[in-house]
RNA sequence: GGGCGGUUAACUCAGUGGGAGAGUGCUACCUUCACACGGUAGAAGUCACUGGUUCAAAUCCAGUACCGCCUACCA
């Protein structure tokens, strides 16, 4: 181990692009189609091509980089597929704001050209959010990376799509869609997000075509009336149970639409009367499906009044509102403007207000597939992680509603059906046909839309392990094990990725889903640039490295829980990365001249500390892997960060000093440096997957030539390494350390001072483990002198400690501050008087004796026992303090 | 409207039935040869409120208040 040592300080910048290189050279992030180990796969959520990381992705992927490195190091064939989603709209938005700025927009291009130049943009900065993983060292199977517009992947699409379409789960027709009217597409449900907004109920009198009277109306959208079909009122509603089915006028356009009954309507709202406009309002179209009241379209594409709107065509959607207002106004119709308070949707995209539109699009019959998707989370084929989520998953899925999946832009996999121009047939295939098989017509025209995006997100756990196809990857790693993904797409793609996988894998698409929460600012606000509150990780990596930086992800990470970000968190970690590499510095300062070899673990040759470190480290180990196991990645983290800095900074690398740097007693050298040497190991091994940079640096010098920490084997508890003993008797040690200390402290005696301690002990087993703590409690105590005594009396002008039936006599001479030491005893004794109540009211109750546990009363005697002889011993010492002070 | 989560030290948060915890911050002391990105000691909390279950409640149940999120066709 000749002269192997490392440099003052940790330098992450340097060491996290050697390291990462290393790994990649070696292949080491690379699993096998073909492997005896069990198989362990994680499928990444596909960050959007056009994505740049923020906080979301880099906890997202740190928790994955956990879990796979944690799996690969315990020795299974763990894969991480990493790819990225082609993102329809939101690529194509991208790219028709770069033409824009050259004046153009796509269809000046065409769709060819247009998608031609999006391929182009792909090229050019598709691998910006790929390369930003690796800087945060994400272990994913690089050569396997997949793209949703592959070509294999894009054949799983036609694929399912056909399927789907054989088995009657996929149709086409004129239904009422959410419409962005800036973007010219259908999107699906989840892509609407509804704002709280200020706005107006105005009511509107519609007069009866007879005479009689006029009935009142209520609408947010008083434009809408252009395309007024029906009254509606509630069937049981007395008011106007005699208007059933009479006609009233329709104002400003002057037509008679029929007063119809429906259970929608709800009686105790407004005037309990509904205008009814199947055109515009999805509520409205449903009703117009019950009742033959037809439906007239108002709008165009873009949310243009159109040629049924008499003068107002041509009129946008919001200007018509205000001129339709006018108009009812001066003919002496609108009765009443109260404000008003409701929901607006908006296009999840760019934000402009959504038109329910009436046009031909492609659905997915979702029921019968929701069903199994159900099914497969209550039979635990699928377990979702943390519990409280599956409840959110089922009723999304008892409620789902058709997924519209067609989509009217040019950027996306385009839907497989051919239209014949001779026999105006449909031909649904996979591969693109020659010849209508119907005609043997060659005139074939392509669907023009393309599909939702989520629609290759949802085959994703599949279709990147090569479906349709049976290759060994799928086989070998589908069902995958494990899902990392926040809850906020829950509906949009695990539910879906259930459904799909189910369907066309007949098998779960993984096994466990981990649900995390959103990051959000130190004060629990959404990160947005608009708000200027959002970090940006690579910042902080620059700033802190990333070692520092994944830790604080993961030890923010508890379950069902937002993760509040903060600056001052990373810098905290990156002194944990700084505490560490200083242990390890240390440590190979002192192991030059370790010898070779496991340590030994017959309990006589190692010395007492050894025993405890030993132990302590085996509980951390068996922490960490139970946390990880359970995905508390808090736990893990808080696990081996209190093990690394204050049980093996600070109580073994110091008890170790007088040991390491003495010579005199060389076997307990050796064996010092055998112990250290593991637990320094092991500790790496048990950081390494929140830590990879920094454990892999110390490791590459710790175990010198050949082996990376990445491939090592993850450690395991270890029945024989469990020392209750040593445990207990170092807490003894302990605390007798920490009396002296307390004592030196309270009292300001300066550090420098060594002093003569006496402890006391009645009970023999009890001395004779401060006997053999003696040189530990000298050095960390900084003693001139331990002795050990019988009980014994308070000793001329001493300061008192006491620890349960063993008392720590500092022996103090000259002027010491008796005032102060009475004060501090008297505290310390007002403590112990409250816990003894307690327990003595708790043992006095004849209930608690006979209902509580057996154990739990033991426990409880023994406190109590404890506590009285604490409490006379610090009276005794009381008494003395005040005659004295 | 329905659902879910939260309320614990100055701050940010762990802790799901038996002696209130961590990190940061704060106070005092220490430039001791791994680390001042450090060490030692210390101060600091009616565990939101009300009631209930229990021998025992921060923890379980019911309700209240406030804060967040998700979801929904009362126009």
């Amino acid at each position: 181990m000749e002269g192997k040592t490392i440099g003052k300080a940790f330098e992450p910048h340097a060491a996290e692009a050697k390291w990462y290189q290393y790994w990649l050279d070696r292949n080491y992030f690379h699993a096998s189609d073909t492997s005896d180990k069990p198989p362990f796969s994680i499928v990444i959520p596909p960050p959007n091509v056009t994505g740049m990381l923020h906080m979301g992705h880099a906890l997202n992927n740190t928790l994955q980089d956990v879990m796979i490195r944690y799996r690969r190091m315990q020795g299974y064939n763990a894969m991480w597929m990493p790819g990225t989603d082609h993102a329809g709209i939101a690529t194509q938005n991208v790219v028709e704001q770069e033409l824009a700025r050259e004046g153009k927009n796509r269809h000046d291009l065409g769709r060819e050209k247009f998608i031609e130049r999006v391929w182009e943009w792909k090229h050019k900065y598709g691998g910006v959010i790929t390369n930003q993983l690796k800087r945060i060292g994400c272990s994913c199977d690089w050569p396997r990376e997949r793209f949703t517009m592959d070509e294999g992947l894009s054949r799983a699409v036609r694929e399912a799509f056909v399927r789907l379409y054989n088995d009657g789960l996929i149709y086409q027709g004129d239904y009422i869609v959410n419409w962005c009217p800036r973007c010219h597409t259908a999107i699906s449900d989840l892509e609407v997000e509804y704002t709280e907004e200020q706005g107006h109920l105005w009511h509107i009198r519609y007069p009866y075509a007879d005479g009689s009277g006029d009935i009142v109306v209520a609408t947010t959208r008083p434009e809408t009336m252009l395309g007024d079909t029906a009254v509606a009122v509630n069937p049981q509603d007395s008011r106007y149970t005699d208007k059933i089915g009479k006609d009233v006028i329709l104002p400003l356009v002057n037509k008679n639409i029929p007063v119809i009954a429906d259970d929608y309507v709800t009686m105790d709202f407004g005037s309990g009367a509904v205008k009814i406009t199947p055109a515009c309002d999805p509520a409205d179209f449903a009703i117009a499906q019950r009742h033959p009241i037809g439906l007239v379209m108002i709008m165009d594409g873009s949310a243009v009044m159109n040629e049924n709107c008499g003068a107002y065509q041509g009129q946008d959607r919001y200007e018509c509102r205000k001129n339709v207002i006018a108009d009812l106004e001066k003919g002496g119709y609108l009765l009443q403007t109260e404000p008003y308070g409701h929901n607006v949707g908006k296009c999840y995209r760019c934000k402009t207000d959504i038109e329910p539109y009436v046009s031909k699009q492609w659905f997915v019959k979702v029921k019968p597939l929701a069903k199994t998707a159900m099914a497969a989370v209550i039979k635990g084929k699928t377990k979702i992680i943390p519990p409280m989520w599956e409840a959110t998953y089922f009723d999304w899925l008892e409620n789902i509603r058709d997924w519209c999946i067609s989509r009217q832009i040019w950027w996306g996999h385009r839907i497989p059906v051919w239209y014949c121009d001779g026999c105006s047939g449909m031909i649904v295939s996979t591969d693109d046909p020659s010849s209508c098989p119907t005609c043997k017509g060659t005139t074939l025209r392509q669907e023009e839309d393309v599909l939702d995006t989520w629609f290759s997100s949802a085959l994703w756990p599949f279709s990147t392990l090569g479906w349709p196809d049976q290759t060994p990857a799928l086989r070998t790693f589908y069902p995958t094990s494990l899902l990392v993904t926040g809850f906020d797409i829950l509906f949009f793609w695990v539910a879906r990725m259930m459904m799909m996988g189910l369907y066309v894998m007949k098998d779960v698409p993984f096994k466990d889903v981990y649900l995390h929460a959103l990051v959000r600012d130190e004060h629990g606000d959404k990160m947005s640039k608009s708000k200027g509150n959002s970090i940006d990780p690579l910042e902080m990596v620059d700033k802190y490295g990333a070692d520092a930086f994944r830790f604080t992800l993961a030890a923010f990470t508890a379950q069902g829980r937002d993760v509040r970000m903060s600056e001052d968190r990373i810098q905290g970690y990156k002194f944990f990365v700084n505490k560490l590499w200083n242990a390890a510095r240390f440590s190979l300062m002192n192991l030059e001249d370790a010898p070779a070899g496991e340590v030994p673990l017959d309990r006589a040759s190692l010395s007492l500390s050894d025993r405890w470190i030993l132990a302590r480290l085996n509980r951390t180990v068996a922490e960490v892997t139970r946390s990880l196991d359970e995905y508390k990645f808090n736990e893990a983290a808080a696990a081996v960060y209190q093990f690394v800095w204050h049980e093996l900074c600070d109580w073994y690398l110091e008890m170790g000093k007088p040991v390491l740097y003495g010579k005199d007693a060389p076997a307990q050298r050796k064996m010092a440096q055998r112990t250290l040497a593991r637990v320094l190991r092991e500790s790496l091994q048990l950081l390494h997957p929140f830590m990879p940079f920094v454990t892999e640096e110390i490791w590459q010098v710790l175990e010198g030539e050949g082996g990376s920490i990445m491939v090592s084997r993850f450690p395991e508890p270890a029945a024989s390494l469990e020392d209750p003993e040593a445990e207990e008797q170092m807490g003894l040690i302990m605390d007798v350390i920490g009396s002296v200390r307390n004592i030196r402290g309270e009292m300001n005696i300066p550090p420098s001072r060594k002093l003569r301690v006496i402890v006391s002990a009645a009970d023999e087993a009890k001395r004779a483990v401060a006997e053999r703590g003696r040189n530990l409690v000298l050095h960390l105590a900084n003693l001139e002198s331990l002795e050990t005594a019988d009980a014994m009396e308070e000793p001329k002008g001493a300061a008192t400690g006491v620890i349960g039936a063993v008392r720590v006599f500092v022996l103090l001479e000259g002027t010491v501050d008796w005032a102060g030491e009475k004060a501090r005893l008297e505290k310390e004794a007002a403590r112990v008087k409250k816990d003894l109540a307690q327990a003595q009211r708790k043992l006095s109750s004849s209930d608690f004796r006979e209902r509580a546990a057996a154990a739990v009363v033991l426990k409880e005697e023994q406190k109590l026992q404890d506590l009285t002889e604490k409490l006379a011993a610090l009276e005794r010492a009381l008494m003395k303090v005040r005659a004295l002070a």
